[in-house]
DNA sequence: CTGTTTTATTCATAACCTGAACAAATGATC
DNA sequence: GATCATTTGTTCAGGTTATGAATAAAACAG
């Protein structure tokens, strides 16, 4: 970003960006273009300056902790990506000491063998209910146990600061990061994919409920008698809508074999995704009641918070055409038209390695606020 | 508020708040205590001398444009209540203009019979979807018109600024106002009366949705095919909970008339709960169905927000008693234990007349800040 | 009457941002 | 290719705002 953008972004005045940009280049935090790029072509007037934030200030890793699979991804201070991978390694029966242990040396062996010798962060990303604050996972559908101190006992085994968030606050952070328009107003990202999730912007700023957590919109009760849900309830969000729900219901109609890792494949999801299709009726019904869930789920988020953005994202979109006449019909009737209008709904095709991403992002804009407060001192 | 106090709230040192202030005082727009009241007691240390706004600065009104009912406060610059009154007028059925016209002649005669002659501002609470910045109601549930721009039109009228909100936020923004616990964290206030609103404040701060409006929770469908309501739907949360709701219902079940100014007045619905408190049965499921439907909106609000604060307020409290077992029953078979414990619910008792108070403080803000406008001009 | 405690004020100072003028780097034009 | 227009970036003096430290003021305690 240019100064004279950074000034726009910040409504401050140039001769104040110019101040302090140029003793955070002293510094060697910030680098400058090395311009000379030319071919700008038609626009007039002294060429801008990219600054960049230096790629020697310490790299960052990123974990996505799901159900039976580990996404790292590692990026140094310039958010460029060094390396990503991804494991598949069933977490469920793991006690609390046992999971840390298995993270962190899983964590220290993708550092490793990725040469990154100056990680200076750790960002996770897993699904439940998050105290951002203090990094405590209060409650997970995943895990047995509750009010986890993930962050704590990370931080101890790997002796650097963790950041933990919500995986699906995670991705919507990292889809509005990429998409300015989504970044004003206030957007609802749900996530659809091993679970359903809610992500909630104001202003480019993720929403925290009480102990700094976001929501658990996809525990949201329905349907007051429907099929189970892996939270111990009945009838939510998510017992339609994620993965697990639709493989269960796939297997009782064509009797096709259970998932080998407790969760189905992508590959085991596009095949049920892809004979329904193909025109099988009972696969295609149920599609169609997920679609309006779908359609009732958004229905209230409009109705309750009226956001400017909605976005559809995670690996349920791959079903999206299939979803999407029910959805909208769903929608449509539960919504009154005046406020429905008012919504602009986006559907953002992403598999979980945004999720990643989205961690990465915001243990960096902590980095920086450190950097900020060690200048300051 | 003493000058130590006001530094603890903006978090600035005394020195700051001594110097504002003494510019405040000099301008007459703050008035110090006279002090001297003694009888402090126990507290050794200089007294604090209070500040408080000079009532000279000029007074607003507030109103509440209800189904067939106009209530009206008037309040000075020092935040006391001055006269108020309310007028049962149906409104229903009026024109675009009519409307403008009885509203703006009835605040004139108000004001006058007052004794007002320094009315410097009007706040307008109504139901349904008010863009806030605009001054346009956006939709409601009681105006035949859509987009009605009221606050350009009451302007024009009475040559004076109009403040328009929710009465659902207006209400949630007093009763956080009175009660400084529910100005930290996030208060999700449910206003239960002729209709269902939801007021929604962060960190004391109303939150606004699209077009600056509230939210429409009251019409979020719970029971797909559920009684109608009078948003067009079917089911919505306000279809069980709102007095015209419960009336309409008891009606059929013994025959009582039918209201004489449509809505219900607060005699019928207070021989409904005694019927239903004496044991009638069928009078008595009612309230059992209103409470559970109560229990599954506040557990939507739990799991979708996690508010540190959920409060039940308006009219409807009356029936609490009656409602809470089913509340309390359908709460927390819906909601996640861990989740659900993070939120203190609070039932405030408090009447239609609470909503003039609440858009009054707005008004009465907007009016500071002009002021501050003002002074740096 | 002196000491303690809390509130409020004074004042020099530091931090931060800004407008105005100017320098720099490019395209456009004749 | 010299000059002008246009946009970016810098320098610098000055204004606003908040602050810490010292001090005064107003009460109670013993």
């Amino acid at each position: 970003m240019a100064r004279v953008e950074i000034g726009q972004h910040l409504g401050m005045s140039p001769a104040s960006v110019s101040d302090l940009t140029a003793s955070l280049l002293d510094e060697g935090i910030l680098v400058a273009e090395e311009a000379a790029d030319s071919a700008s072509g038609l626009i007039r007037g002294r060429p801008k300056t990219r600054l960049y934030f230096a790629e020697t200030l310490g790299s960052v890793v990123g974990v996505w902790t799901g159900f039976n699979r580990i996404e790292l991804r590692l990026v140094d201070s310039a958010g460029r990506n060094r390396a990503s991978r991804h494991i598949e390694r069933p977490l469920r029966n793991l006690g609390a000491e046992e999971l840390m242990d298995v993270l962190a040396g899983t964590i220290t062996a993708f550092a490793e063998e990725s040469g990154a010798h100056d990680v200076k962060a750790i960002g996770l990303a897993c699904q439940g209910y998050v105290d951002t604050k203090d990094g405590i996972v209060a409650w997970s559908p995943v895990l047995g146990t509750r009010d986890l101190p993930l962050a704590s006992g990370l931080g101890d085994r790997l002796g650097k600061p963790i950041l933990i968030e919500n995986d699906a606050s995670a991705m919507a952070f990292a889809i509005t990061q990429r998409n300015s328009d989504l970044r004003s107003g206030r957007t609802a990202c749900l996530m659809v994919g091993d679970g359903v999730g809610l992500g909630f912007l104001i202003q480019g700023e993720l929403y925290r409920g009480a102990r700094f957590g976001g929501s658990e919109f996809g525990h949201v009760r329905l349907r007051r008698s429907g099929p189970q849900c892996r939270c111990g309830g009945r009838g939510c969000i998510e017992a339609y809508l994620a993965d697990y729900a639709l493989h269960r219901d796939a297997q009782l109609i064509d009797h096709r074999p259970a998932p080998t890792l407790l969760l189905p494949s992508e590959d085991a999801m596009e095949s049920i995704v892809e004979q329904a299709r193909a025109g099988d009726p009972a696969l295609h019904n149920l599609f169609q009641a997920a679609g309006e869930v779908l359609g009732d789920a958004v229905g209230i988020l409009i109705q309750t918070l009226e956001p400017d953005h909605i976005v559809i994202c995670g690996p349920g979109t791959r079903a999206m055409d299939l979803l999407r006449p029910s959805f909208e019909a769903a929608l449509d009737s539960q919504t009154i038209p005046e406020l429905r209008a008012l919504a602009a709904i986006h559907v953002v095709e992403s598999s979980m390695d945004l999720l990643t991403e989205g961690v990465v992002m915001q243990a960096l804009r902590e980095l920086d606020l450190d950097l900020a407060r060690l200048r300051a001192a």
